[in-house]
DNA sequence: TGCTGTTTTGACCAACTGGTCAAGAACACG
DNA sequence: CGTGTTCTTGACCAGTTGGTCAAAACAGCA
Protein backbone atom coordinates (compact mmCIF):
# COMPACT_ATOMS: atom_id res chain seq x y z
CA UNK A 1 0.00 0.00 0.00
CA UNK A 2 3.27 2.01 0.38
CA UNK A 3 3.82 4.86 -2.70
CA UNK A 4 0.96 4.28 -4.48
CA UNK A 5 1.29 6.29 -7.49
CA UNK A 6 -1.92 6.29 -9.09
CA UNK A 7 -2.14 9.75 -10.13
CA UNK A 8 1.20 9.93 -11.97
CA UNK A 9 0.71 6.51 -13.94
CA UNK A 10 2.70 7.76 -16.72
CA UNK A 11 6.66 8.15 -17.57
CA UNK A 12 7.90 10.46 -19.65
CA UNK A 13 8.68 7.99 -22.52
CA UNK A 14 4.99 6.57 -22.01
CA UNK A 15 3.31 10.06 -22.11
CA UNK A 16 5.69 10.70 -25.40
CA UNK A 17 4.96 7.53 -27.25
CA UNK A 18 1.20 7.41 -26.17
CA UNK A 19 0.62 10.25 -27.75
CA UNK A 20 2.39 9.95 -30.79
CA UNK A 21 0.40 6.61 -31.29
CA UNK A 22 -2.84 8.63 -30.79
CA UNK A 23 -1.82 11.45 -33.30
CA UNK A 24 -0.66 8.88 -35.90
CA UNK A 25 -4.25 7.11 -35.64
CA UNK A 26 -6.24 10.09 -35.94
CA UNK A 27 -4.19 11.13 -39.22
CA UNK A 28 -4.86 7.17 -40.24
CA UNK A 29 -8.54 6.93 -39.24
CA UNK A 30 -9.53 9.73 -39.95
CA UNK A 31 -8.95 8.89 -43.10
CA UNK A 32 -9.24 5.56 -43.87
CA UNK A 33 -12.24 4.49 -41.11
CA UNK A 34 -12.05 2.50 -38.46
CA UNK A 35 -12.09 -1.02 -40.79
CA UNK A 36 -10.12 0.99 -43.36
CA UNK A 37 -6.74 1.49 -40.86
CA UNK A 38 -4.73 -0.91 -39.80
CA UNK A 39 -1.84 -1.08 -37.26
CA UNK A 40 0.53 -1.47 -39.78
CA UNK A 41 0.23 1.84 -40.78
CA UNK A 42 -0.29 3.72 -37.65
CA UNK A 43 2.47 1.94 -36.36
CA UNK A 44 4.43 3.28 -39.20
CA UNK A 45 3.05 6.83 -39.18
CA UNK A 46 4.01 6.58 -35.27
CA UNK A 47 7.85 5.69 -35.93
CA UNK A 48 7.04 2.40 -33.90
CA UNK A 49 6.66 -1.42 -34.28
CA UNK A 50 3.51 -2.91 -34.10
CA UNK A 51 4.06 -5.06 -31.40
CA UNK A 52 4.81 -1.55 -29.34
CA UNK A 53 1.77 -0.24 -30.46
CA UNK A 54 0.59 -2.88 -28.55
CA UNK A 55 2.89 -2.71 -25.39
CA UNK A 56 0.97 0.87 -24.79
CA UNK A 57 -3.03 -0.01 -25.95
CA UNK A 58 -4.77 -3.54 -26.06
CA UNK A 59 -6.09 -3.51 -29.00
CA UNK A 60 -7.02 -0.94 -32.22
CA UNK A 61 -10.37 -0.59 -31.10
CA UNK A 62 -9.00 0.62 -27.55
CA UNK A 63 -6.65 3.24 -29.75
CA UNK A 64 -9.99 4.37 -31.56
CA UNK A 65 -12.28 4.47 -28.72
CA UNK A 66 -9.78 6.65 -26.76
CA UNK A 67 -9.64 9.07 -29.62
CA UNK A 68 -13.22 9.22 -30.10
CA UNK A 69 -13.39 9.98 -26.07
CA UNK A 70 -11.19 13.04 -25.96
CA UNK A 71 -12.42 14.35 -29.79
CA UNK A 72 -15.91 14.13 -27.94
CA UNK A 73 -15.11 16.36 -25.11
CA UNK A 74 -13.47 18.76 -27.28
CA UNK A 75 -16.08 18.61 -29.65
CA UNK A 76 -18.39 20.14 -27.53
CA UNK A 77 -16.71 22.99 -26.08
CA UNK A 78 -17.55 25.47 -28.57
CA UNK A 79 -21.27 25.35 -27.76
CA UNK A 80 -20.77 24.98 -24.40
CA UNK A 81 -19.36 28.26 -24.18
CA UNK A 82 -22.42 30.28 -26.00
CA UNK A 83 -23.89 31.97 -22.83
CA UNK A 84 -27.40 32.57 -22.23
CA UNK A 85 -26.73 36.17 -20.96
CA UNK A 86 -24.57 37.56 -23.96
CA UNK A 87 -25.96 39.37 -26.92
CA UNK A 88 -27.78 35.94 -28.83
CA UNK A 89 -26.45 37.32 -32.40
CA UNK A 90 -22.98 37.66 -30.77
CA UNK A 91 -23.50 34.35 -28.80
CA UNK A 92 -24.92 32.64 -32.04
CA UNK A 93 -22.29 34.16 -34.57
CA UNK A 94 -18.99 33.68 -31.93
CA UNK A 95 -20.00 29.90 -31.61
CA UNK A 96 -20.21 29.57 -35.76
CA UNK A 97 -16.51 31.21 -35.71
CA UNK A 98 -15.60 28.76 -33.28
CA UNK A 99 -16.65 26.33 -34.87
CA UNK A 100 -14.81 27.46 -38.34
CA UNK A 101 -11.67 27.95 -36.31
CA UNK A 102 -12.02 23.70 -35.25
CA UNK A 103 -12.48 23.15 -39.17
CA UNK A 104 -9.32 25.24 -39.65
CA UNK A 105 -7.36 23.82 -36.61
CA UNK A 106 -8.46 20.68 -36.51
CA UNK A 107 -9.19 19.45 -39.60
CA UNK A 108 -8.09 15.09 -38.73
CA UNK A 109 -10.83 15.42 -35.85
CA UNK A 110 -13.41 16.55 -38.00
CA UNK A 111 -12.77 14.29 -40.67
CA UNK A 112 -12.63 11.53 -37.72
CA UNK A 113 -15.88 12.30 -36.23
CA UNK A 114 -17.86 12.50 -39.72
CA UNK A 115 -16.02 9.02 -40.83
CA UNK A 116 -17.73 7.71 -37.72
CA UNK A 117 -21.04 9.41 -37.77
CA UNK A 118 -20.88 7.90 -41.66
CA UNK A 119 -20.63 4.36 -40.13
CA UNK A 120 -23.07 4.77 -38.41
CA UNK A 121 -21.58 5.80 -35.11
CA UNK A 122 -21.24 2.16 -33.67
CA UNK A 123 -18.62 3.32 -31.00
CA UNK A 124 -20.48 6.92 -30.39
CA UNK A 125 -24.07 6.51 -30.33
CA UNK A 126 -24.29 6.20 -26.85
CA UNK A 127 -22.43 9.77 -26.57
CA UNK A 128 -24.66 11.10 -29.29
CA UNK A 129 -27.96 10.09 -27.64
CA UNK A 130 -26.30 11.03 -24.37
CA UNK A 131 -24.25 13.68 -23.84
CA UNK A 132 -24.36 15.60 -26.94
CA UNK A 133 -28.91 15.68 -27.28
CA UNK A 134 -28.33 17.15 -23.51
CA UNK A 135 -26.35 19.62 -24.30
CA UNK A 136 -28.39 20.14 -27.54
CA UNK A 137 -31.76 20.48 -25.36
CA UNK A 138 -29.93 22.95 -22.86
CA UNK A 139 -28.96 25.63 -25.63
CA UNK A 140 -31.91 24.78 -27.86
CA UNK A 141 -33.94 26.23 -24.58
CA UNK A 142 -31.60 29.40 -24.52
CA UNK A 143 -32.19 29.72 -28.06
CA UNK A 144 -36.28 29.57 -27.95
CA UNK A 145 -35.39 32.21 -24.52
CA UNK A 146 -33.90 34.80 -27.18
CA UNK A 147 -36.75 34.11 -29.86
CA UNK A 148 -39.55 34.92 -27.03
CA UNK A 149 -37.79 37.62 -26.09
CA UNK A 150 -37.57 39.12 -29.99
CA UNK A 151 -33.97 39.08 -30.09
CA UNK A 152 -33.38 36.89 -32.87
CA UNK A 153 -35.82 35.76 -35.41
CA UNK A 154 -37.83 32.48 -34.72
CA UNK A 155 -36.65 29.11 -36.14
CA UNK A 156 -36.46 25.71 -34.88
CA UNK A 157 -32.99 26.06 -32.39
CA UNK A 158 -32.23 22.28 -33.64
CA UNK A 159 -32.21 23.03 -37.26
CA UNK A 160 -30.57 26.15 -36.46
CA UNK A 161 -27.38 24.17 -34.60
CA UNK A 162 -27.84 21.73 -37.79
CA UNK A 163 -27.23 24.72 -40.24
CA UNK A 164 -23.54 25.53 -38.46
CA UNK A 165 -22.88 21.96 -37.82
CA UNK A 166 -22.76 21.31 -41.55
CA UNK A 167 -21.60 24.38 -42.98
CA UNK A 168 -18.36 24.99 -40.87
CA UNK A 169 -17.58 21.26 -41.05
CA UNK A 170 -17.93 21.27 -44.70
CA UNK A 171 -14.56 22.76 -44.99
CA UNK A 172 -12.89 20.37 -43.04
CA UNK A 173 -14.61 17.26 -44.25
CA UNK A 174 -14.73 18.86 -47.65
CA UNK A 175 -11.44 19.88 -48.45
CA UNK A 176 -10.37 18.79 -50.90
CA UNK A 177 -13.59 19.32 -52.66
CA UNK A 178 -13.72 22.79 -51.88
CA UNK A 179 -10.13 23.47 -53.56
CA UNK A 180 -10.64 21.49 -56.65
CA UNK A 181 -13.78 23.63 -57.55
CA UNK A 182 -12.03 27.10 -56.27
CA UNK A 183 -8.71 26.22 -57.63
CA UNK A 184 -5.49 27.64 -56.30
CA UNK A 185 -4.89 30.99 -54.86
CA UNK A 186 -7.85 30.85 -52.30
CA UNK A 187 -8.36 31.00 -48.62
CA UNK A 188 -11.22 28.50 -48.36
CA UNK A 189 -11.74 29.01 -44.23
CA UNK A 190 -10.95 32.63 -44.65
CA UNK A 191 -13.62 33.45 -47.25
CA UNK A 192 -15.78 31.22 -45.01
CA UNK A 193 -16.15 33.14 -42.33
CA UNK A 194 -16.94 36.53 -44.02
CA UNK A 195 -19.60 34.08 -46.64
CA UNK A 196 -20.93 32.72 -42.85
CA UNK A 197 -21.05 35.80 -40.99
CA UNK A 198 -23.53 37.50 -43.77
CA UNK A 199 -25.49 34.06 -43.94
CA UNK A 200 -25.83 33.79 -40.12
CA UNK A 201 -26.37 37.56 -39.47
CA UNK A 202 -29.62 37.78 -42.64
CA UNK A 203 -31.30 34.42 -40.45
CA UNK A 204 -30.94 35.84 -37.59
CA UNK A 205 -32.08 39.14 -37.52
CA UNK A 206 -35.22 39.53 -36.28
CA UNK A 207 -38.22 40.48 -39.01
CA UNK B 1 -17.88 -9.97 -88.30
CA UNK B 2 -21.74 -10.94 -89.01
CA UNK B 3 -23.87 -10.44 -85.90
CA UNK B 4 -21.51 -8.02 -83.34
CA UNK B 5 -23.77 -7.59 -80.65
CA UNK B 6 -21.81 -4.32 -79.82
CA UNK B 7 -24.74 -2.44 -78.29
CA UNK B 8 -26.78 -5.37 -76.34
CA UNK B 9 -23.62 -6.72 -74.68
CA UNK B 10 -25.80 -7.92 -71.44
CA UNK B 11 -28.23 -10.63 -71.37
CA UNK B 12 -30.81 -10.14 -68.73
CA UNK B 13 -29.26 -12.43 -65.87
CA UNK B 14 -26.08 -10.01 -66.75
CA UNK B 15 -27.91 -6.92 -66.53
CA UNK B 16 -29.59 -8.32 -63.04
CA UNK B 17 -26.63 -9.63 -61.48
CA UNK B 18 -24.84 -7.07 -62.20
CA UNK B 19 -27.26 -4.59 -60.86
CA UNK B 20 -27.97 -6.82 -57.49
CA UNK B 21 -23.57 -6.34 -57.15
CA UNK B 22 -23.42 -2.85 -57.36
CA UNK B 23 -26.76 -2.21 -55.13
CA UNK B 24 -24.71 -4.38 -52.23
CA UNK B 25 -21.77 -2.23 -53.39
CA UNK B 26 -22.77 1.20 -52.90
CA UNK B 27 -24.58 0.05 -49.43
CA UNK B 28 -21.33 -1.45 -48.21
CA UNK B 29 -18.83 0.80 -49.72
CA UNK B 30 -21.09 4.21 -48.72
CA UNK B 31 -21.19 2.46 -45.06
CA UNK B 32 -17.61 1.31 -44.46
CA UNK B 33 -15.53 3.27 -47.40
CA UNK B 34 -13.29 1.81 -50.09
CA UNK B 35 -10.59 0.08 -48.01
CA UNK B 36 -13.28 -1.06 -44.82
CA UNK B 37 -15.31 -3.06 -47.59
CA UNK B 38 -15.21 -6.66 -48.59
CA UNK B 39 -15.69 -8.63 -51.25
CA UNK B 40 -17.46 -11.14 -48.93
CA UNK B 41 -19.57 -8.45 -47.28
CA UNK B 42 -20.86 -7.36 -50.86
CA UNK B 43 -21.41 -10.95 -52.02
CA UNK B 44 -23.10 -11.83 -49.33
CA UNK B 45 -25.31 -8.69 -49.50
CA UNK B 46 -25.73 -9.43 -53.20
CA UNK B 47 -26.98 -13.09 -52.69
CA UNK B 48 -23.85 -13.88 -54.79
CA UNK B 49 -20.59 -16.09 -54.23
CA UNK B 50 -17.44 -14.25 -54.15
CA UNK B 51 -16.01 -15.96 -57.18
CA UNK B 52 -19.06 -14.70 -58.80
CA UNK B 53 -19.19 -10.99 -57.92
CA UNK B 54 -15.62 -11.67 -59.68
CA UNK B 55 -17.15 -13.11 -62.97
CA UNK B 56 -18.81 -10.07 -63.31
CA UNK B 57 -16.22 -7.11 -62.37
CA UNK B 58 -12.58 -7.98 -62.95
CA UNK B 59 -11.72 -6.26 -59.28
CA UNK B 60 -13.34 -4.52 -55.82
CA UNK B 61 -11.54 -1.69 -57.20
CA UNK B 62 -13.41 -1.87 -60.56
CA UNK B 63 -16.49 -1.85 -58.58
CA UNK B 64 -16.44 1.05 -56.87
CA UNK B 65 -15.13 3.18 -60.38
CA UNK B 66 -18.17 1.64 -61.85
CA UNK B 67 -20.34 2.98 -59.12
CA UNK B 68 -18.28 6.45 -58.42
CA UNK B 69 -18.60 7.57 -61.80
CA UNK B 70 -22.47 6.39 -62.16
CA UNK B 71 -22.78 8.49 -59.12
CA UNK B 72 -21.05 11.92 -60.53
CA UNK B 73 -23.38 12.21 -63.46
CA UNK B 74 -26.23 11.79 -61.37
CA UNK B 75 -24.83 14.28 -58.30
CA UNK B 76 -24.32 16.69 -60.88
CA UNK B 77 -27.82 16.69 -62.51
CA UNK B 78 -29.70 18.92 -60.09
CA UNK B 79 -27.16 21.35 -60.31
CA UNK B 80 -27.32 21.14 -64.57
CA UNK B 81 -31.41 21.86 -64.27
CA UNK B 82 -30.42 25.30 -62.58
CA UNK B 83 -32.29 27.66 -65.78
CA UNK B 84 -30.29 31.04 -66.04
CA UNK B 85 -33.33 32.31 -67.91
CA UNK B 86 -35.80 31.10 -64.78
CA UNK B 87 -36.19 33.51 -61.74
CA UNK B 88 -32.83 33.74 -59.50
CA UNK B 89 -34.65 32.78 -56.18
CA UNK B 90 -36.65 29.99 -57.60
CA UNK B 91 -34.02 28.35 -59.24
CA UNK B 92 -31.58 28.45 -55.94
CA UNK B 93 -34.45 27.08 -53.78
CA UNK B 94 -35.36 24.48 -56.62
CA UNK B 95 -32.06 23.20 -56.57
CA UNK B 96 -31.56 23.00 -53.11
CA UNK B 97 -34.80 21.26 -52.87
CA UNK B 98 -33.51 18.95 -55.75
CA UNK B 99 -30.35 18.25 -53.70
CA UNK B 100 -32.83 17.57 -50.45
CA UNK B 101 -34.97 15.46 -52.01
CA UNK B 102 -31.61 13.47 -53.32
CA UNK B 103 -30.55 13.29 -49.79
CA UNK B 104 -33.97 11.79 -49.08
CA UNK B 105 -34.31 9.16 -52.25
CA UNK B 106 -30.46 8.59 -52.52
CA UNK B 107 -28.53 8.57 -49.06
CA UNK B 108 -26.13 5.98 -49.61
CA UNK B 109 -24.75 7.82 -52.83
CA UNK B 110 -24.37 10.77 -50.99
CA UNK B 111 -22.23 8.59 -48.19
CA UNK B 112 -20.38 6.82 -51.05
CA UNK B 113 -19.53 10.66 -52.36
CA UNK B 114 -18.86 11.68 -48.72
CA UNK B 115 -16.41 8.69 -48.31
CA UNK B 116 -14.63 8.79 -50.84
CA UNK B 117 -13.48 13.13 -50.41
CA UNK B 118 -13.05 12.30 -46.87
CA UNK B 119 -10.23 9.65 -48.01
CA UNK B 120 -8.79 12.79 -50.05
CA UNK B 121 -10.77 11.39 -53.03
CA UNK B 122 -8.07 9.22 -54.75
CA UNK B 123 -10.68 7.94 -56.92
CA UNK B 124 -12.53 11.07 -57.83
CA UNK B 125 -10.07 14.35 -57.60
CA UNK B 126 -9.83 14.44 -61.76
CA UNK B 127 -14.02 14.62 -62.07
CA UNK B 128 -13.92 17.13 -59.09
CA UNK B 129 -10.97 19.54 -61.23
CA UNK B 130 -12.54 18.73 -64.62
CA UNK B 131 -16.78 18.30 -64.74
CA UNK B 132 -17.58 19.38 -61.62
CA UNK B 133 -15.48 22.83 -61.60
CA UNK B 134 -16.35 23.48 -64.75
CA UNK B 135 -20.28 23.27 -64.01
CA UNK B 136 -19.43 25.26 -61.06
CA UNK B 137 -17.64 27.79 -63.12
CA UNK B 138 -20.48 28.25 -65.45
CA UNK B 139 -23.52 27.84 -62.69
CA UNK B 140 -21.15 30.83 -60.67
CA UNK B 141 -21.29 33.06 -63.78
CA UNK B 142 -25.10 32.88 -63.79
CA UNK B 143 -25.76 33.31 -60.53
CA UNK B 144 -23.06 36.62 -60.76
CA UNK B 145 -25.09 37.83 -63.21
CA UNK B 146 -28.28 37.49 -61.41
CA UNK B 147 -26.20 39.25 -58.87
CA UNK B 148 -25.53 42.12 -61.37
CA UNK B 149 -28.94 42.65 -62.62
CA UNK B 150 -30.39 43.18 -58.51
CA UNK B 151 -32.26 40.07 -58.38
CA UNK B 152 -30.70 38.33 -55.42
CA UNK B 153 -28.18 40.30 -53.50
CA UNK B 154 -24.09 40.44 -53.69
CA UNK B 155 -22.38 37.10 -52.23
CA UNK B 156 -19.76 34.83 -53.19
CA UNK B 157 -21.35 32.22 -55.91
CA UNK B 158 -18.87 29.10 -54.91
CA UNK B 159 -19.57 29.62 -51.32
CA UNK B 160 -23.50 30.02 -51.85
CA UNK B 161 -22.94 26.86 -53.39
CA UNK B 162 -20.88 25.23 -50.44
CA UNK B 163 -23.49 26.08 -48.23
CA UNK B 164 -26.21 24.63 -50.24
CA UNK B 165 -24.57 21.00 -50.91
CA UNK B 166 -23.23 21.50 -47.39
CA UNK B 167 -26.79 21.91 -45.64
CA UNK B 168 -28.34 19.14 -47.47
CA UNK B 169 -25.99 16.78 -47.70
CA UNK B 170 -25.37 16.92 -43.83
CA UNK B 171 -29.16 15.47 -43.81
CA UNK B 172 -28.25 12.47 -45.15
CA UNK B 173 -24.72 11.87 -44.43
CA UNK B 174 -24.98 12.99 -40.38
CA UNK B 175 -28.47 11.26 -40.14
CA UNK B 176 -27.96 9.22 -37.48
CA UNK B 177 -26.76 12.37 -35.70
CA UNK B 178 -29.38 14.22 -36.80
CA UNK B 179 -31.83 11.50 -35.28
CA UNK B 180 -29.99 11.19 -32.22
CA UNK B 181 -30.00 14.61 -31.21
CA UNK B 182 -34.04 15.19 -31.93
CA UNK B 183 -35.35 12.07 -30.77
CA UNK B 184 -38.03 9.73 -32.10
CA UNK B 185 -40.88 11.74 -33.53
CA UNK B 186 -38.57 13.53 -35.83
CA UNK B 187 -38.70 13.45 -39.62
CA UNK B 188 -36.11 15.70 -40.14
CA UNK B 189 -35.83 15.76 -44.27
CA UNK B 190 -39.68 17.32 -43.78
CA UNK B 191 -38.27 19.95 -41.08
CA UNK B 192 -35.30 20.36 -43.26
CA UNK B 193 -36.90 21.70 -45.97
CA UNK B 194 -38.63 24.64 -44.16
CA UNK B 195 -35.57 25.93 -42.48
CA UNK B 196 -33.68 26.05 -45.67
CA UNK B 197 -36.38 28.03 -47.96
CA UNK B 198 -36.79 30.48 -44.90
CA UNK B 199 -32.49 30.42 -44.99
CA UNK B 200 -32.12 30.51 -48.10
CA UNK B 201 -34.80 33.26 -49.08
CA UNK B 202 -33.70 35.19 -46.83
CA UNK B 203 -30.22 35.10 -47.41
CA UNK B 204 -30.86 35.53 -51.28
CA UNK B 205 -33.27 38.65 -50.92
CA UNK B 206 -31.49 41.93 -51.97
CA UNK B 207 -31.05 44.89 -49.83
C1' DT C 1 -32.77 -34.57 -76.80
C1' DG C 2 -28.12 -33.06 -77.17
C1' DC C 3 -24.95 -29.42 -77.90
C1' DT C 4 -22.77 -24.86 -77.07
C1' DG C 5 -21.89 -20.97 -74.61
C1' DT C 6 -22.92 -18.79 -70.19
C1' DT C 7 -22.99 -18.82 -65.29
C1' DT C 8 -21.72 -20.64 -60.77
C1' DT C 9 -18.87 -22.55 -57.35
C1' DG C 10 -15.52 -25.28 -54.21
C1' DA C 11 -10.89 -25.46 -53.50
C1' DC C 12 -7.05 -22.97 -53.42
C1' DC C 13 -3.32 -19.21 -52.96
C1' DA C 14 -0.25 -15.50 -51.46
C1' DA C 15 -0.46 -11.32 -49.03
C1' DC C 16 -2.19 -9.00 -45.20
C1' DT C 17 -4.48 -8.44 -40.68
C1' DG C 18 -4.82 -7.99 -35.53
C1' DG C 19 -2.63 -9.87 -31.95
C1' DT C 20 0.88 -12.88 -28.92
C1' DC C 21 5.14 -14.02 -26.79
C1' DA C 22 9.61 -14.69 -25.10
C1' DA C 23 13.81 -12.66 -25.09
C1' DG C 24 16.66 -8.85 -25.44
C1' DA C 25 17.79 -3.62 -24.88
C1' DA C 26 17.41 0.52 -22.42
C1' DC C 27 16.45 2.78 -18.35
C1' DA C 28 16.10 4.39 -13.44
C1' DC C 29 17.93 4.38 -9.20
C1' DG C 30 20.25 2.95 -5.03
C1' DC D 1 28.04 -0.20 -10.86
C1' DG D 2 24.36 -3.69 -10.34
C1' DT D 3 19.73 -4.82 -10.56
C1' DG D 4 14.91 -4.67 -11.01
C1' DT D 5 11.74 -2.41 -14.03
C1' DT D 6 10.25 -0.53 -18.27
C1' DC D 7 10.48 -0.62 -23.12
C1' DT D 8 11.28 -2.75 -27.69
C1' DT D 9 11.37 -6.17 -31.12
C1' DG D 10 11.79 -10.46 -34.29
C1' DA D 11 9.46 -14.43 -34.93
C1' DC D 12 5.27 -16.27 -35.00
C1' DC D 13 0.09 -17.40 -35.37
C1' DA D 14 -4.64 -17.97 -36.85
C1' DG D 15 -8.08 -15.63 -39.40
C1' DT D 16 -9.15 -12.63 -43.27
C1' DT D 17 -8.49 -10.58 -47.72
C1' DG D 18 -8.56 -9.96 -52.87
C1' DG D 19 -8.16 -12.84 -56.45
C1' DT D 20 -7.53 -17.44 -59.50
C1' DC D 21 -8.88 -21.64 -61.68
C1' DA D 22 -10.76 -25.76 -63.35
C1' DA D 23 -14.64 -28.12 -63.20
C1' DA D 24 -19.41 -28.39 -62.68
C1' DA D 25 -24.22 -26.61 -63.36
C1' DC D 26 -27.18 -24.31 -66.19
C1' DA D 27 -29.63 -21.80 -70.12
C1' DG D 28 -31.00 -21.45 -74.65
C1' DC D 29 -31.70 -23.32 -78.83
C1' DA D 30 -31.74 -26.69 -82.90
Amino acid sequence: MTSMKINTPKTRIQRKNTQAILDAALEVFSRQGFRGATLDQIATEAGLSKPNLLYYFPSKEAIHVTLLTQLMTTWLDPLREMDAAGDPTEELLGYMRRKLEMSRDFPRESRLFANEILQGAPRMIGALEGELRDLVEEKSTVIRGWIAAGKIAAMDPHHLLFSIWAMTQHYADFDVQVRAVLGPGHDPLAEAEGFLTTLFTKLLRPE
